[in-house]
DNA sequence: CTACGAACTAGACCCGACTCTAGGTCAAGA
DNA sequence: TCTTGACCTAGAGTCGGGTCTAGTTCGTAG
């Protein structure tokens, strides 16, 4: 048993949703903010700042920020303090982008709105008939 | 020259957005309402109709439907009239689909604004100090 | 003791959606 | 005639983002 604050891998995949391979992989690709303890026998202990950082890096793929791109974000954070213009600059890029996605996904959605109706009228259309018959 | 409602695929794809290999692409996966027919040598001669009916696909597309799913509703199209109740399912599925997937991307937007906000307070911050030196 | 479950590494594999290549046809212009 | 450029087919290659496998090593429970 860890200390509650110490999570092992299959925790941190429970409490995030990611699978131990993916925290696998997103550590090989160096998306930690600091880089992850051992424990005995060589196994990976989490604490909740990594979840936490690993749930925001969670919000930032699912927005499509790639993860090379995750990564620069990464390195500034671990760099420390002196670097937030930088980081400031990826996250409003990708504020900007997230932006244009949700105009794009609206625009889909009407038209598939339109669609449906047009649909629901006609399918209405022939159920109303057939009662009437 | 062709008749100015016969289009080749190069004219497609400009009108489109799509590149030639794409469109070869999406009417070998079977989407396209209506068969292309076919010019001298052999060319792909394509009508508005197909070019309406491309650009709803990139919409579809661009809100996530995966191809084979816009393939079923395509073939369901091609069959013609009967199936009206089949389409409008696979319409307001993809519908829900969209719905959560902007509310999702909201969810990351508030988090991507709420941190940008933190880092630009700071950046402005550290602006000032140095104007007050 | 042994068996189990959870973890480890390195590296192979998969999937979706294109994208590109090789090798060829054809028509028009210099 | 020769070249250029747009088109053709079949099939291979690419890319991102994981996912899975093989072969081990632990620590604990029966």
């Amino acid at each position: 048993m860890l200390d509650p604050m110490q999570l092992s891998i299959g925790q941190v995949a429970e409490r995030t949703g990611l699978s131990v391979h993916a925290l696998r992989f997103y550590e090989k690709e160096g998306i930690l903010a600091h880089q992850v303890h051992r424990g005995p026998g060589g196994r990976r202990v989490y604490t909740q700042q990594d979840v936490d950082w690993l749930r925001m890096c969670i919000m930032l793929r699912m927005s499509g920020m790639p993860v090379p791109e995750i990564r620069r974000y990464t390195e500034l954070v671990r760099q420390g303090d002196g670097n937030e213009l930088q980081r400031l600059d990826i996250l409003k890029e990708h504020q900007e982008r997230v932006r244009q996605q949700m105009a794009q996904l609206q625009e889909c959605m009407d038209l598939i709105t339109y669609k449906v109706g047009k649909y629901q009228n006609y399918v209405n259309s022939i159920a109303a008939k057939a009662v009437g018959q």
